[in-house]
DNA sequence: AGGCATGTTACAGG
DNA sequence: ACCTGTAACATGCC
């Protein structure tokens, strides 16, 4: 479930239901995620409480006393809660509709809430890493990143100063992660279209007014999911077992063959290929 | 049966 | 150094 707004919104409300929770105990079902579980995994949790969950591109961060938890969701990551007295009846039952299998349940946290925090990950891309809060600068993984789109400093300056010299083309610009983190290929379409550029113009081809339309299409489509819920396709649910409504949204992405969403334009949606990921456009309104 | 899927990384080659 | 394409990871759906 794993752009932007989707990470967001499961902060959002992990938040509500378990910030200052304690964790009492963790069942580790599944250690090979994208990366394998530290054996010490469970022995270092125990007893440490949450104290606070932020975002960084697609990461949640869970902050504990001296120690963080650092998450990535993959493609098919969850967080769930339910409550612990819950027996396994109900968890199916009511996850039947929302295509949870329990099966995929690899780590469950126990709280001292009352609620059990699970990781379930049908294709296990994702993983769940603890670091020392005091070296939270030298993660890798939070190193490599550049600027959240949603941050002032995403202005005009910044996009010519990374785009102007190089040549690969604005799709995969504005989903390079180093330039600016946390777009994936649905929102990189849908903001291609709200700014109308074809997805495989070269990036140091756009002229002002395009990039300014851009950049204000990446923060207005991002914070228009987050309004929204969320996009749900497949099976993105956020926390607390809602799906998301911004699906019912989206003007290109997977529209291939269906016309135009925009009025007056009687294009129809193109889908491409580009760096292996399908691209949608309307041939007539993005140029 | 084969292609496709919201992500990331590694590698080969230009 | 930068860019592209390909494959890999694992599973399920159409």
């Amino acid at each position: 479930m794993p752009e932007l707004p989707e990470i967001e919104i499961v902060k959002r409300s992990l938040y509500k239901m378990i910030n200052k929770a304690k964790i009492t105990s963790i069942t580790i079902n599944n250690k090979n995620l994208r990366y394998k579980i530290a054996s010490n995994f469970s022995q270092s949790l125990k007893g440490e409480k949450i104290i606070k969950i932020t975002r960084r591109s697609k990461y949640l961060i869970f902050f504990l006393k001296t120690k963080l938890i650092l998450i990535h969701l993959g493609m098919t990551g969850k967080l769930l809660i339910i409550r612990n007295r819950d027996n396994a009846t109900f968890r199916t039952s009511f996850y039947y509709n929302l295509n949870i299998i329990s099966k995929h349940n690899h780590i469950i946290f126990k709280l001292n809430n009352g609620l059990m925090l699970i990781y379930n990950d049908v294709r296990r891309f994702g993983f769940l890493k603890i670091y020392k809060i005091s070296e939270i600068n030298k993660i890798s993984f939070l190193k490599k990143l550049g600027l959240e789109p949603l941050n002032d400093k995403f202005n005009i300056k910044y996009f010519k100063k990374f785009s102007l010299k190089r040549k690969k083309n604005i799709k995969n610009l504005i989903m390079d992660q180093t330039f600016i983190c946390g777009l994936g290929n649905i929102y990189a379409n849908e903001a291609l279209f709200m700014s109308k550029i074809k997805p495989f113009r070269e990036c140091n081809n756009l002229n002002d007014v395009e990039i300014k339309n851009l950049i204000l299409s990446i923060k207005r489509v991002l914070k228009l999911s987050i309004s929204k819920g969320g996009s749900s396709i497949r099976d993105f649910i956020s926390s607390s077992g809602k799906s998301g409504q911004f699906q019912q949204f989206f003007q290109v992405y997977g529209r291939k063959n269906k016309s135009c969403s925009r009025a007056l334009c009687k294009g129809i949606i193109k889908k491409i290929n580009i760096s292996n990921r399908s691209s949608f456009y309307c041939n007539i309104c993005q140029s």
